[in-house]
DNA sequence: ATAATTTTGTTGACCTGTCAAATTGTTTCG
DNA sequence: CGAAACAATTTGACAGGTCAACAAAATTAT
């Protein structure tokens, strides 16, 4: 027997990315907002300065792995973060192609400082979500992660 | 007794923020290629004639609302869209700043094409997932667009 | 009626994200 | 060695997204 797809798509809001969406660019506008408030840091460029406190040192490429970002987009973010005076560069002794990126003093002072903010943050967006539920959801976004990926349909 | 936050932030990918954004990514740059190949629509362009398909008609405001999409990009979307023959604009007769919007036979011909790669697609990202975690899911999301509306933290 | 306010839509400026081509340095292999 | 293949980074072009200033029309308040 036959069954209507689960969400049927008489209503572009249940296209799950359409809720997705309204969510991303929400939480986004949250973030920028305070960080702008707080920091002065753009969203990408906090971003990147949790990859290095993370990683400590890495190349352009690495951190494209990692985060899953443009080369591209990445190239010009670090070329004007090392002129903000966030960023040092140092090329790489055996391969003078590749630039190994550190965080300044001033870049983990604004961590530093943010961080605060960000776990706050952090904490009431999860505030009513149980750990069990958390969970579920998790799950549900590696599945969509995966099932996002197929490239070929219909 | 003091219990660490859920989820430390000592790896930025634990943010959830971090996990949904790149969700995002991959999810776009799904549908993206989807309609390129099939109907060389854009995203923004599909989701518009969606939302005008359950709505016959509407002004720009009315779609800012009900999307929560920018007017600026909106009007320059629509602008290029009337142009492309997707869409139809008539004003309105009591207030002449007005434009309804309305789908030409070409968009809704495109929609219906695309339709069924666009269920599919949607059948194919919830395949894995059951109700129950879908339900959950949803409701995380709820309470995470809830909570991201807020912007005093701290 | 008319001045002040609000609403609708347009425009300019600017940042982010994606793709592809170009550049430069490194490695592989005949 | 030297040509071809490969890898790291840069650059150009363009779509998407956000913000703020603006003009025109409508509403309201006096």
């Amino acid at each position: 027997m036959y069954t209507q797809p689960r969400s049927s798509l008489r209503s572009p809001s249940s296209f799950v990315t359409f809720r997705l969406a309204k969510l991303q660019a929400s939480l986004n506008a949250q973030a920028t907002g305070l960080l702008k408030a707080n920091s002065g840091l753009s969203l990408v460029e906090w971003r990147l300065i949790q990859i290095l406190r993370m990683h400590k040192s890495a190349s352009l490429s690495e951190i494209a792995r990692i985060v899953q970002m443009d080369k591209g987009q990445l190239s010009r973010k670090i070329k004007a973060m090392v002129e903000k005076g966030l960023l040092r560069t140092e090329t790489d002794k055996q391969d003078q192609r590749v630039q190994h990126l550190k965080l300044t003093a001033a870049a983990k002072r604004l961590s530093e400082k943010m961080m605060p903010t960000m776990e706050a943050r952090q904490a009431l967006l999860l505030a009513d979500i149980s750990a069990d539920d958390l969970a579920t959801f998790y799950e549900v976004v590696d599945k969509l992660d995966k099932a996002s990926k197929q490239r070929n349909i219909a």
